[in-house]
DNA sequence: GGCACCGGGCTCTGCCATAGGT
DNA sequence: ACCTATGGCAGAGCCCGGTGCC
């Protein structure tokens, strides 16, 4: 309470401005009463008026009003928020004025919570995280994670949650690193997500269908981010489209394919329908293209138009399908360092036929150090 | 030492719709 | 009428290196 005074006594405008007792959102849920000051609108037949003085502060922030205007109007229109106690409380956490002012620009409701909701959300994420530098980096890259909701109860419980699934401290991080929305989700709607895998698993026959929620989880730490529906919608495209058996389908899901359990469905369809006619046209059946996928599910988050390319690219360098079918990793990188590394391997007459394609998945390091080799072999 | 296999790391936010509250 | 909290969606790959076998 003391802290949450403090944010609203260090509000710029109210050394200016006559005093009102209203209710105001706080920390926990229930409302308090506070005083603030109240600006007049230049226009006052407006019903709702948006508060000059606040937009006077978010100027000298360097926020982007237009943005959060366009983002969230009716932020601008409050009469009590705490832009500057935000704003100093993340530049003693260290960002930057710049941050600073990206963050209320793409997330304006930030500047409604108070220092205490701030202070124990803070805590409450670095319960995680090891750094305040490290949350700082989440909330440069997406605000809305963080600030979306005001209620610190449901995170806890989230955690304990994820924690009773037999999620490792490693795998939390991972997952408040990549997709911090997961934290932000109501801790039902992460539950939901773990029955329906726990029920894929167990109509596919599977006997440990905690085992099975936990390592699709920490293989695709997307998942808890996504609905139900794509998830089910994408498990039953693949069945069906690769004609998988249920233990098929069961090893694949734990297996390599969870990473593409949470892509677009449509994305998926078209990648899988342009995939196929791709290789059928070039002469494979459907059995490669099953292994194909099985084996390298990741060929399927290549868009059609690079997936063409690249196959072109290769097919031009001299490589035959066979070779990228059996070596699929090849796909795996750039059409612009395939390219490069195709130019240099044909300036020296490398034979792929003779030699095989694993030259070109290398990694850059690996690769440079094989070139060198194989250059002093062509000198000499 | 060279190679194949394999898994992991990076990254993925910003917008819209809507139920429910005030 | 308006705002907040929350669910859901579109978007569209690339790269590295440990390890074990030969």
């Amino acid at each position: 309470m003391a802290s949450g005074f403090k944010a609203f006594i260090g509000l710029h405008r109210l050394a200016q401005q006559p005093f009102k007792c209203i209710t105001v959102q706080s920390a926990t849920t229930s409302p308090l009463l506070r005083f603030y000051s109240v600006t007049p609108s230049k226009d006052d037949t407006n019903a709702y008026p948006e508060n000059e003085s606040l937009l006077e502060n978010l100027d000298l922030l360097g926020v982007d009003v237009k943005m959060a205007r366009q983002r969230q109007p009716g932020v601008l229109r409050r009469g009590v928020t705490n832009e500057q106690g935000l704003a100093r409380f993340l530049q003693n956490k260290g960002a930057s004025r710049q941050t600073i002012a990206s963050i209320i620009s793409r997330y304006p409701r930030a500047i409604t919570r108070s220092l205490d909701h701030l202070e124990q959300r803070w805590q409450l994420w670095k319960n995680i995280l090891q750094t305040d530098k490290e949350l700082v980096g989440i909330l440069e890259r997406s605000p809305e994670s963080f600030f979306r909701s005001s209620n610190n109860g449901n995170f806890e419980k989230n955690i304990t949650y994820l924690s009773s699934l037999g999620l490792s401290n490693k795998d939390l991080h991972r997952l408040i690193g990549t997709a911090p929305r997961t934290f932000s989700n109501r801790v039902e709607l992460n539950k939901q997500m773990v029955r329906c895998l726990e029920d894929i698993c167990v109509q596919l026959g599977g006997t440990d269908p905690e085992e099975f929620a936990k390592v699709i989880i920490s293989k695709n730490h997307y998942i808890l981010i996504r609905s139900t529906k794509r998830l089910k919608a994408n498990t039953n495209y693949v069945r069906t489209t690769l004609k998988l058996t249920d233990a098929e389908l069961l090893a694949y899901l734990q297996g390599p394919g969870a990473k593409i359990l949470d892509i677009s469905n449509e994305y998926l369809k078209n990648n899988m329908t342009s995939l196929q006619g791709r290789l059928l046209a070039l002469g494979c059946c459907e059995e490669d293209i099953k292994k194909l996928v099985m084996g390298y599910p990741m060929v399927l988050y290549i868009g059609a138009t690079t997936l063409g390319t690249k196959l072109d690219c290769l097919i031009k360098g001299g490589i035959i399908l066979k070779q990228i079918l059996e070596k699929p990793k090849v796909l795996d990188y750039g059409t612009k360092n395939v390219t490069a590394r195709l130019e240099e391997l044909r300036a020296i007459g490398y034979d792929f036929q003779a030699n095989g394609i694993g030259i070109l998945d290398l990694s850059r390091k690996r690769f440079g150090a094989k070139m060198e080799k194989l250059v002093t072999c062509t000198d000499e």
